[in-house]
RNA sequence: GUCCCUAUCGUCUAGCCUGGCCCAGGACACCGGCCUUUCACGCCGGCGACGGGGGUUCGAAUCCCCCUGGGGACGCCA
């Protein structure tokens, strides 16, 4: 048992996206590997942004790849009582201070600042005023002005800032609320959390905190800072580049283990290996052979692999889901043919779970009518005796076994003198009305008897 | 603009730390062929990269410096 402990912690402003899944499945990953602690905490600080709605998308999200959390999930917004007694001991010790400038005035500086070449700090006015006015004030942090801030991180190294380029951080606002560079380090160093895992984009805050931890007496945590995702634009990932919910991917048909392996897959690698399951990746992962620059995100690259989890995935699971889009459609399929036999017809053939539930359609379904095309070249009127002598032959068999199947083929081309392309498509446009199908000896196997023999009466009444 | 990070095929990456086994390996995509009752699958083959410039060294994708490109941060968001 190791000491590890880790946390996701998703602000819940909206639905779990490709780049946080991928922070939540590292951050499960080495958990379970080093038999550590997961902790999930929900930073909602923001009042304005985060809603209930947003949480349960989150959970239900990581439910659905399979991230499994220790401890939590923990809310920050019940926690105001912890915060309020660190600022007013920050405050006590006086290594943080009351600031009267508003908004405006604030931004007015940045205006300038920004103007004159440089970064857009704050000034310090308030710093070291003695005065108490009676207006509205933010809590700021005192972060240090001389020397150089800077922490080892586990994928990126050493990285460090001159503490002349920081600022003092607000760490409460006007409304008394504090704010997230603020709890992140409370509630990091409280749920005893050893190493941060998150997002790249955090590194600069990272710096920041540093002095916090210091300031409140907390051991500094380790920290690891992964890359972002990028589009194919080389731009931060967003709604542009395509669908960035994960559960919008299962929605399309995706396999959460499909997901879970392109995720990882992206920023990390193991040798020349591309296939993992999550066992696999509870063995191999490691923050060592995480990458440390930005990468695309390919979507055909995940569809190869949903592709392949599809091909190799259990039948009957398979079947479950694809039930449930064609119950979404309004296919019930109780009463049709075997559905597990139905998925084995389809998994060579489909690279989601929404393209098999297409493909599976006509087995629960009669065609209704032909496609037009397909009709005129494969049910004409001179089909007639093909079809009669197919009838024939499939009547004449009870178990619609493939290899009986086989047979009764083999015996109308036999008696027509016809070879198998000469009959195939037109039966397939009798059984699925359109000339794409898994193979005709599957599907009348699958179909069976009755539906089989239907159909072909069904066609025959319709030649012209 | 300032600061931080980063840089191998179109994309994800192996190799880099511990220079020579690399005229750079794998995967996705793409192109060609084979298989074939349709659509697919599968199999075989092909295209394709060390950003540029200086060093160090007998020798550099690998070490150092500069440039350039890319990303991130600069909020009373997280």
């Amino acid at each position: 048992m190791s000491n590890l402990r880790v946390r996701f912690a998703p602000s819940p402003t909206g639905y779990l996206h490709i780049g946080g899944a991928r922070t939540a499945l590292f951050n499960y990953l080495l958990a379970r590997k080093e038999g550590g602690t997961f902790v999930l905490r929900i930073e909602d600080t923001d009042v304005e942004r985060s809603t209930q709605e947003s949480v349960d998308a989150i959970l239900q999200a990581m439910e659905w790849l399979g991230l499994g959390y220790d401890e939590g999930p923990f809310y920050q917004s019940e926690r105001y009582d912890l915060y309020k007694s660190k600022v007013a001991e920050l405050l006590g010790k006086g290594l943080a201070y009351k600031c009267y400038c508003t908004p405006e005035e604030l931004e007015a500086k940045r205006q300038i600042a920004m103007q004159s070449g440089g970064k857009p700090r704050y000034d310090g006015t308030c710093r070291n005023r003695t005065d108490q006015p009676d207006a509205p004030f933010v809590v700021r942090f005192k972060t240090p002005q001389d020397g150089t801030s800077s922490f080892h991180d586990r994928i990126k190294g050493v990285i460090s800032v001159e503490n002349s380029e920081l600022d003092d951080l607000i760490i409460q606002r006007t409304d008394g609320n504090p704010t997230y560079n603020f709890v992140v380090v409370v509630d990091d160093a409280e749920m005893a959390i050893t190493l941060v895992i998150r997002g790249d984009d955090h590194v600069n805050n990272t710096v920041r905190q540093i002095p916090m931890y210091h300031a409140l007496g907390y051991k500094v945590p380790d920290f690891a800072h992964v890359p972002m995702i990028l589009g194919a634009d080389k731009k931060r990932l967003s709604k542009r580049h395509g669908a960035t919910s994960v559960m919008a991917y299962r929605e399309m048909g995706y396999l959460p283990e499909a997901m879970v392996n392109y995720l990882v897959r992206l920023g990390w690698s193991f040798g020349d290996e591309e296939i993992f399951s999550m066992d696999d990746l509870i063995e191999k992962f490691s923050l060592d052979n995480v990458g440390r620059s930005a990468g695309v995100f390919n979507p055909d690259k995940l569809l190869w692999l949903n592709e392949h989890y599809i091909k190799t995935g259990d039948p009957l699971r398979l079947g479950g889901l694809v039930a449930e889009i064609l119950a979404g459609q309004g296919v019930d399929v109780t009463f049709g043919p075997d559905m597990t036999s139905v998925v084995k017809t389809l998994q060579d053939r489909a690279k989601t779970l929404v393209e098999m539930a297409d493909g599976a359609r006509f087995y629960f379904v009669a065609p209704e009518s032909y496609d037009e095309q397909a009709a005129a070249k494969f049910l004409s009127e001179d089909k007639r005796d093909l079809f009669e002598l197919t009838v024939k032959h499939l009547e004449a068999i009870d178990d619609y076994s493939h290899d009986n199947v086989e047979n009764a083929f083999q015996a109308v081309m036999q008696d027509s003198g016809l070879k198998f392309g000469k009959i195939g498509p037109s039966v397939r446009v009798a059984l699925v009305g359109g000339t794409v199908s898994p193979s005709i000896y599957d599907v009348v196997a699958v179909l069976g008897r009755d539906r089989v023999l239907s159909r072909l009466q069904k066609a025959l009444a319709s030649l012209r």
